[in-house]
DNA sequence: ATAGGTCAAGCGAGG
DNA sequence: CCTCGCTTGACCTAT
């Protein structure tokens, strides 16, 4: 069965630039580059944190009138919070900006939704570069922060997922750094990290991050269905799901991904990575009690002809979560 | 107002 | 060798 749906960081009817005029955009992505922090300083950065933190729960209140309890936060809400040079404590933003992420963590807490992360592929925990590295650990370890100041629980209900990162024609090898350098993440981190299976054969199916990874750390293991077809690892979809979801901890409902290829949704025949705008089904649970996060470019949009009546029905999903 | 070039960051595939 | 795609386009300047 699946109990959510969910979508990732952007709200299109909110904030496609070709519906809404920039002033009235409602978005957590505000960013800014480096050269206008340069001119502007911490204030510009926190005028964008605030307006993108009140947004997030504008977005929050529209998830909750159309019964979506599952969301993917933008890491760019913050700008530059992990930068080596300009990395700021959230905490330093304000009373103002506190506020606001409280506010969004009571919604959060009062409605039951379910909010998680996901860092961009620049985090490399298996990578044979220090610096590399050690950007990475900044970042990731910046993340419960957002997570604290929001009022999230310290586990994988809201997780911090990643990808292994690389191969470096060594996978074996690259695995080795990935659980050494996962050793070196805080402690609220490390509660929360998860790690999802590769779309290239060449990288990491659901059976390497089980052997690999699950054992030797116990991070649970976020199956992407559209990956799982460039990455069997030898297992069929099924086994692979299965696999997966006995990572995780109990009492959490595990978090899968879904997407469809945008060559198949084109007309062609040869399936591709590349996330198609909508999706035309939904995965099989294969009997399992799980959520899926909707990654396609249409967002909400995809997801919602998707939403069943029962999903939308809080009496429903209640007693389903008290189960 | 909009179009096009650019932007903190890693990796591998495909042309 | 360069571009794309991924997690997630958005910013900024010129016109």
């Amino acid at each position: 069965m699946i109990r959510r749906l969910g979508y990732a960081c952007i709200n299109m009817i909110h904030s496609d630039p070709t519906l809404v005029k920039k002033a009235d955009r409602v978005t957590t992505n505000r960013t800014c580059r480096l050269a206008t922090f340069q001119q502007l300083g911490m204030d510009h950065i926190k005028s964008l944190v605030l307006d993108n933190a009140r947004d997030l729960h504008t977005i929050l209140e529209w998830n909750e009138t159309q019964g979506i309890r599952l969301f993917r936060l933008s890491s760019d809400m913050f700008p530059f919070l992990a930068h080596p040079e300009v990395g700021y404590d959230i905490s330093d933003l304000g009373p103002e900006i506190s506020e606001a992420l409280a506010k969004c963590g009571e919604f959060i807490a009062k409605h039951d939704h379910r909010i998680s992360s996901h860092p961009g592929p620049f985090n490399v925990l298996a990578s044979p570069s220090p610096n590399v590295v050690d950007n990475t650990i900044r970042e990731l370890d910046a993340h419960p922060a957002i997570f604290d100041a929001i009022g999230f629980s310290q586990n994988h209900n809201s997780k911090i997922n990643i990808h292994v990162g690389g191969a470096y024609g060594d996978p074996d090898a690259a695995l080795d750094r990935w659980c050494t350098n996962f050793a070196r993440l805080s402690p609220s981190a490390q509660a929360r990290i998860t790690v999802e299976n590769d779309d290239r054969a060449s990288l990491y199916s659901v059976r390497a991050l089980y052997d690999n990874v699950y054992k030797r750390t116990g991070v649970p293991i976020v199956f992407d269905y559209h990956h799982h077809i460039f990455c069997t690892g030898g297992d069929s979809e099924a086994d692979a799901l299965a696999l997966a979801i006995s990572t995780w901890p109990s009492g959490i409902v595990p978090t899968t991904h879904y997407s469809e290829s945008h060559e198949l949704h084109v007309g062609n025949d040869k399936p591709t990575p590349k996330h198609s705008i909508l999706i035309n089904a939904l995965p099989d649970p294969h009997g399992h009690t799980i959520d899926v996060m909707i990654e396609a470019k249409g967002k909400e949009q995809a997801l919602l002809p998707h939403q069943t009546s029962a999903m939308r029905n809080r009496d429903w999903w209640s007693a389903e979560a008290d189960a």
